[in-house]
DNA sequence: ATGCCACATTGACCCATCTCAAACTTTGTC
DNA sequence: GACAAAGTTTGAGATGGGTCAATGTGGCAT
């Protein structure tokens, strides 16, 4: 269940290099210059997570932020009382870092094998202070995720399960860039979806089934699904 | 009901001045020098709302970008059938901007007579690709927003009514920077809080009702309220 | 192949919150 | 200072989604 840190990433090294990263074109570093990526490459180490492990703890002193190239991640917050709240799901080329400043405001895990890059964050603030086209784009992020965050509200504060569950399908394809027909992976389980949406795991299932059995998904094994009508599914999510 | 745009803010002049600015400590522009305040108040204009007024609509074009000086505001967003989530509240000091790229992503409307300064976007992003200091200080509110943002969707997804009554005392008295005893302006109405706390205005009435019962909260009036027992709010909370 | 285990589905019942309705309070207006 | 309008409180009954429980199922280790 333990992170492992990998070695030192190595721009023009033997191991993994930048130019042929798998999110080069989606990761922050799209706005580095090649000179920029590879002084900011000897920030980096290479984490690699199992299915699972926890990368960092909510309330943990916020030692570093990391780029995620590989895999998903969900973020969480936790009640007193053991009530999850999932505030976002990673997908790769996605920043993790922008959210929070001592102290990490929620614990990040792995829905399978994930890769990322890690950096300090003390030595990435000094880099940020010093690259104003870097700071652009995180504020750019950002903006993104704040909205997304207010959309999030919406949905938790004034939709129906059915709703929900139709919203959250949609985002979710559109978020990986999938055409509506295409299968779409869920590499998460029916708690983390039901975590998400602030529904119980049978309310999820149950939902679930009503659109397949209308005709509206196709549910591909329990990973995967397919959007047979995605206008009658943006109709069901009141968006 | 309309947005009345006022003179031009002159530093300097013989109508307002930054210096003297009721929110000289809070809003962004604390982050300029005294000679780029100058060129940045030039850029300013006045906007004064009256109670109620909306200062943009969800889905326009996002034309400006402002800073609250003196009220409150509510953020909106509605779905086609009417129902309404308030994903925030702004008090005096809030920059109004970090959300939205080409357009609004929730409407704004004043909850009493407001004052803002109004920048149009596109001047307001030269100057920021111009003052790494100010896009600086913007990505650290973006940094508050997202946690505070993560923090309502815990409320939203897994607390019970009287938990987000009890949790959303105790975070606007802060946000206001009173201490636990003082009294504390509740700006909005009931229907505003129901809003923002994915409850109805009935509910919200009876939990209020019933901490007030309990002794730990006092009402002032119907625009106001006192913390008694600071802890046991906290306790209510499940922070 | 087999059995196990985690996860998912389905059903029956329950309750926190919503809905509907009526009375009350405050604020502003003439 | 009386009325109207808007907002708030309180009560009674309805319901969407939660809870509890039982069954189904796919993936993996042996």
């Amino acid at each position: 269940m333990a992170a492992v840190v990998d070695d030192r990433a190595v721009c023009c090294g033997h191991h993994r290099v930048c130019e042929s990263c798998e999110v080069r074109d989606l990761a922050v570093c799209r706005v580095l210059s090649p000179e920029e990526l590879r002084r900011f490459a000897a920030l980096a180490r290479h984490v690699t997570l199992e299915s699972g492990a926890t990368l960092f703890h909510e309330g943990d002193p916020a030692t570093h932020v990391y780029s995620l190239t590989r895999g998903y991640l969900r973020l969480c917050k936790l009640l007193a009382d053991g009530r999850r709240q999932i505030t976002g799901f990673l997908v790769p080329g996605d920043f993790i870092g922008l959210a929070f400043a001592d102290t990490y405001v929620y614990s990040a895990e792995a829905l399978g094998p994930t890769r990322l890059c890690a950096f300090a964050r003390t030595a990435f603030q000094d880099w940020l202070a010093r690259t104003p086209h870097l700071e652009h784009e995180l504020l750019g992020r950002a903006r993104g995720e704040l909205a997304a965050a207010q959309e999030q509200m919406l949905l938790l504060g004034r939709k129906s399960a059915r709703e929900r569950v139709a919203s959250f399908l949609l985002a979710f394809a559109r978020r990986l860039g999938r055409e509506p027909g295409e299968t779409v992976p869920l590499p998460m389980t029916r708690t983390d979806i039901a975590d998400y949406l602030g529904l119980t795991i049978e309310t999820v299932s149950r939902t679930l089934s009503g659109l397949r059995r209308e005709g509206l998904i196709e549910l591909v094994g329990k990973n995967g699904y397919r959007i047979r009508h995605a206008a009658a599914l943006e109709a069901v999510a009141a968006l």
